[in-house]
This record gives C-alpha cells, structure tokens and sequence, in this order.
DNA sequence: AGCTATTCATAATG
DNA sequence: TCATTATGAATAGCT
C-alpha cells in the first residue's frame, strides 16, 4: 500500500524510518480502536520508539487491563509476573513478622516482663537458663577485665612478660559462681557500677515496633 | 476497504462481529509486527475478546515490556501499579528480617551467647539486667506456688479461710534476694527440679532461621 | 507536512 | 471456518 511494494526489515534510513514510525504509529492506534469498539474487545497497545519514546492506547484502563493479563497469565501457567511477585513478599513479611513478635515475645519473658501465664516449670526452666546466661555474662566480664588489667600492668610496669601469680590468681576466681567476685585491682576507665543502678532496658537494640 | 464502507460501532449481529473480529485482530498483530521490526520499536499488544479469550503479541517479552512501561509511568505520575508495590513489600521484609536479626542478636546476647565484642561496660549492663530479670522470675515462681499451696491447703483442710500465718510466713519469703529461698511445702505436681539440670534453651519459641 | 500511485486489509458473499 | 473478490484504507516514495 504506497508507491511500491517493501520486504519488512529495519529501515536504514533514519529520517525514513522516523517518518514510517510516525505514520504506522498513528495506523497500529486506530486499527486497534476499531477492533475494540466493532468486536467489543478490551484491547491494549504499547509502543517505545527506538529513542524510548512512550505511545500508548487501552480500550479501558491500561492499569485494568495488566492486571487482568497478569491474572489470566498465572491461571494458565502458574507463571508469576508482579501480582504474584507482591503475593510472595506479602507472604514473607508476613513469616517474618511472626518470627519476630514469637522472638519478640521471648525476649520479654528473659527480661523478666510479661511473666502472666508461665506455669512454674516453666519459670523454673527459665530461671535456671538466666543464672546460665549470668554465669556466661560474668565469665566473659571476668575474662575481660582481667586482659584490661594485664594490659595496664604493661604500661605501668613495661612491656615485657607481666605473666606469673597474676594470671593464676585471677584466672582462679574465673569459675566462680553466685557474684561477680573476681578482685578488680587495676581498672581502666569504666566506673564499676556495683549494685544495681536502674539499667537501660536492653544492650543494645533500639525501640521495636510490631505491627 | 472491503465491498463497502463501514462506521465504527458495535457490530450488532454476534456472528459478523465474530468474524470480524478475527480477521481485524490478525492485522492488528500483522502490523503490530511489521512496525516494530521496520521502525526498530518495542511494541505490545493484549486483546481481550468478548468472551475474554486473550490474544497478545509482543517484539520482546510481554513482561519486561509491561515492566518498562509501568517504570515509565512511575517516572512521570508517581503512579504506582504492581512494580513499586512489590517494592514496598521487598522493603517491609527487609526492614522486619533486620529487627529479627538484631532482635536475635540481642537474644543470644541475653542468653549468655555471642558475647564477644561487648565492653566491660556492656556486659556490667547485661548483668544487671539478667539479675533483675532473675528477680521478677524468682517473684513470680514464687506468688505462684504460694497460689498453688493455698489452694491445695484449702483441699486438705476444707474450704474456709487458710489465711493467717501461712500467707505472712510465705510472703515474707517473696522479697528474697538471691536464691530461690521459697519453703515448698506441699507442692501440686510439678517436680521441683532443685539446682540446674540442663533446660531447653528458650521457653518458648522453635527453631529461628534467619535469612 | 501534503500528495498520489499502489499495495494491503477486509466487508460482503459463496 | 475457508476462499474469493470488489472496494476502501493505509501508506511508500516523492515533493
């Protein structure tokens, strides 16, 4: 349909093939606004230009119509485009939200909140776990204010072997039990703040909302 | 272009409209063809027919292509369809498997785990609060076995008032300190497992995988 | 952008 | 649904 006949391949020409885009263009948006309204169709067109220029034609709504593709696309082939991609991470936001309030749940009941509904048993099992993790917690306390003093001593009394009685002396108290009796003779910086001052409530960890 | 001219409206007649729709939906797809090869554009089509059985035709895929338009879109109208929605539910699992993980963090920390890079300081915290929670448990284990004893004195010695001496006695027992310095007198079932046996890890919860 | 010779698409029909 | 055909529409190549 023109002054002679063309084999469908990329036009070469530039400026011909901008003017053909344009003129096919306009062709492609009409025959489908014919088919949709003579037939009763839901059509929908998309077009980019080779310099990503957006054309667009929907019988309804472009939005409307993807969707629907989208669905009768899953129906027929379980193949997920975006519909069931936002199903998925619904999904697993949804796992992740439970872990962390049952977590969520759990911490409270370690920081000795939200005890209503523990049998005995299970205060006692969480009891004994707290003086496990006490013990672990003053170990480690231990250990460390014990490498700090060791390092002090190096400073103070120079650099070479500060090993001897000290270590065995104080690595004894280590295994220790109820308090955190181990002899702090040579602190660095930290204030010991011995006996209970009101704690911040956790570590670290800043505030938690579920929703 | 056919024996005669023809309006566009409806085509009234079903069978006529069927036919029509047929051969007009060929050429739509025949020319959507021909313009993205000659012109180098991408271009998409999606009909619907009346009885909504879906035909479609697209230079790429059908998929990067409706991705590419609703990217286009989104650009230009903030107008979110399915591609920026499945971004949200990406960032709300991120954001909740990063609570999880600090909150899990926290946790082991609490249970006496993971106690490698915390200062004097921190651990000094962890500690107090591991005794207050220690506290709040022994309290707790304590008003309930208290419940537990009235309840089952009133078994044996009939309904009316067990109070007097008892209850002074036994809660005097509540503000304790450090063990667990509660007289048990006539437990209900629950075997007191007196001084650590190993306890399951936590009181609740299973096993957490974290992703 | 227009124009127009041609080719193509398709309405009507069998 | 398929084939044929007359006709109008679309458009290639020019200006």
């Amino acid at each position: 349909m023109g002054r002679g006949k063309i084999v469908i391949r990329r036009i070469d020409n530039s400026t011909s093939r901008q003017v053909t885009f344009s003129k096919r263009r306009s062709g492609l948006l009409k025959k489908a606004k014919e088919l949709a309204i003579l037939c009763d169709a839901d059509v929908g067109v998309i077009i980019f230009s080779s310099t990503s220029k957006l054309y667009e034609y929907s019988s309804t709504s472009m939005k409307a119509l993807i969707e629907r593709y989208n669905k009768t696309k899953e129906e027929n082939h379980q193949l997920g485009i975006s519909t069931s991609e936002v199903k998925y991470w619904q999904r697993e936001a949804a796992t992740l939200r439970q872990q962390l309030q049952s977590l969520h749940e759990n911490h409270r009941q370690m920081m000795g909140e939200e005890l209503t509904g523990l049998s005995v048993k299970d205060l006692q099992n969480l009891e004994n776990q707290l003086e496990i993790s006490l013990r672990g917690v003053r170990m480690k306390k231990g250990n460390l204010i014990h490498q700090d003093n060791m390092e002090l001593y190096k400073k103070v009394y120079g650099t070479k072997d500060a090993n001897g009685a000290h270590i065995s002396s104080l690595t004894n108290g280590l295994s220790v039990g109820e308090d955190a009796g181990i002899p702090i003779n040579l602190q660095l910086s930290q204030p010991q703040q011995q006996d209970n001052e009101t704690p911040e409530r956790a570590t670290k960890l800043g505030r938690l909302q579920l929703r």
